[in-house]
DNA sequence: TGAACTATTGGTAGCGCTAACGGTAGCGCC
DNA sequence: GGCGCTACCGTTAGCGCTACCAATAGTTCA
């Protein structure tokens, strides 16, 4: 184990100040080509990593990116991540991520935790925030993106889709195709607020042709192919006449297409599905699976953007950028 | 936007030190109830955020652990980070993930990074590493874990299973199954190195008795159902008398049930498949597929563990956990 | 030649918080 | 009263680094 190796020690090393240490490490300007590769290469031979509590708190800088997302265990989130992950890459900028497992309390505990490391920005999933949560992110004297979602009330900047929209424009998709034995199925329901707004969308624009959702399964438990597959089941037991479910995840119509298989229903002829979210999954399956795109990697691109172009502006007017959730009609509808 | 609330304004709002203050936000001892209640509402009201920054420094002290990973995108990593969470969670410490994207100049700068922010330990995947990560890794004055894989040499503490292991054990499966064109299809190759390890104690064991490697398909890319299909028809247009494949992952081996649905093929009867890591992607297909468990929540949990007691024991001996793979032969074998 | 520059280096003073220790008050006890 | 407690609170001195300015040497130019 190393013996603690502090700046003052290379910089005695190189026989130089600590300051001129300081700048040769970092890149600094201002020092001459000789020095600087004599420090750089004293560091690598003696392994020093410098320690960034002290240079953050010196510098008043902290070149970090919070993310805070609901989950990872999805492909949702990764690829938001990746998106940022991407704008972030040519500045000196990175992403640290938070999981809040969906829970409010753990949201605000893992802001919480972010704000108090003083971050260059902050991007936080979901425009629902707890009370003290929304004061803490009205505060930050960081740019802070809410992504995802723009049906609501953003605290500050904002990038997403209109899940109502989402919502709606599945359903005028299912009216035209001739199915009226609609129904629905989610998952992470009461916590799942995007999800929620989906089905909002999606029943008021049934209810505005005349349609009623014939019936609906929310399962408090995470999406997965097994869940897609037992409650479409479960929902079809109780009413078999649907013609059409719509579910708030592509994990989940993939069971619903597990189902089918397994019980020789035909799609779309004895059951129609669509899902959300344009997952990886979909991809190589015998028959392509109706889905929505809400442009993951795009958001989190667009929030990375926003991190970068308003850093030390702090109280610039909040930007809202609002994509426009794709729909794929494949096969399966 | 704050103006920059410090720890001395809340002191002075509560009319104590800011020595007392800092205890009562912290929840140390020699704080009266009163003392600690008003200081504790009165940094509420005003939405103070301590500044870790400053407090690391000053007490040496960062309940993070780092967790330095390849990739998210698949839910190997995410089930380990819910191990390690699990474990840290009767703890202060919190999880910070760095993603390598299986590339090791990337994963030199990655634990540069989080070694430069002085965590309480490191946890990291694998045992390949870059000449300058071994030398971090080695004298990084935290407890370091490496995690998923124990075949090699580790830097430090290591938790994981055996992949020689795994993949000989899969071959005798096979091989006792009365499988003899066998062939397998692996991906991300040149990089995976645990992936690389089953196959090589899958031949191993496969030429052990006498039986030779058929064909194989090695991909760069990613793991994806979609290219689960497209290497299995590309691998069974080469070598057509193949009766059994291995996959380097069970995102791929589903890929194969697709190409095999698609295509009419039964299972296990034109074709045995074999899938890696147990996913919960399995549960809920019509058919179950032979696969192999990992137990990456429980190397997750066990890293944190280790983590967890060996904190400010600087020079521990290593410990080395071996769990062993656990093999499912489903009905696809 | 000397003032005015540029290029490079060093010293000083914190950044915002906490460890360590030093008080002070209140109590019980002999 | 004085001693030894316990409970609480304050003062001092940094943590390891960098911003900011000053200083020095080497050049250039009028």
């Amino acid at each position: 184990m190393g013996k603690k190796l502090l700046l003052k020690d290379i910089a005695r090393l190189a026989g130089v100040s600590e300051m001129t240490a300081s700048r040769a490490m970092r890149g600094a300007p201002d020092v001459s080509d000789a020095t600087k590769r004599k420090v750089e290469d004293i560091a690598k031979q003696v392994g020093y990593v410098p320690n960034r509590i002290a240079g953050a708190l010196a510098s008043q800088k902290v070149n970090l990116v919070g993310v805070v997302v609901p989950s990872l265990s999805s492909s949702v989130f990764p690829e938001v991540l990746s998106g940022i992950s991407a704008a972030l890459k040519p500045t000196p900028m990175k992403p640290v991520i938070g999981v809040t497992g969906y829970d409010p309390d753990e949201e605000e505990e893992v802001i919480r935790e972010m704000l108090s490391w003083r971050p260059s920005g902050l991007i936080v999933a979901g425009l629902e925030h707890g009370e003290a949560s929304r004061r803490m992110l009205a505060a930050a004297d960081c740019p802070v993106v809410e992504i995802m979602d723009t049906d609501g009330d953003p605290v500050a900047h904002c990038v997403g889709i209109s899940h109502l929209q989402a919502g709606r424009d599945m359903a005028v998709m299912m009216l035209e195709r001739g199915y009226r034995r609609i129904g629905f199925i989610g998952t992470k329901m009461p916590q799942d607020f995007r999800a929620e707004k989906r089905l909002k969308g999606f029943v008021e624009a049934l209810n505005a042709a005349g349609v009623d959702l014939a019936g609906e399964e929310l399962y408090a438990g995470v999406s997965s192919i097994e869940n897609g597959r037992r409650l479409t089941e479960q929902l079809l037991a109780r009413i078999p006449d649907l013609d059409c479910i719509y579910y708030s995840s592509d994990v989940m119509s993939v069971g619903a297409y597990m189902h089918c298989l397994a019980s020789g229903m035909s799609i779309p002829n004895d059951l129609a599905i669509a899902g959300f979210n344009s997952l990886d999954l979909l991809k190589g399956l015998p028959m392509t699976l109706a889905t929505t795109d809400a442009h993951r990697f795009e958001i989190g691109e667009k929030a990375a953007g926003i991190i970068i172009e308003f850093t030390d502006q702090a109280d610039a007017p909040c930007q809202m950028i609002r994509l426009d959730p794709t729909l794929t009609l494949g096969q399966s509808l």
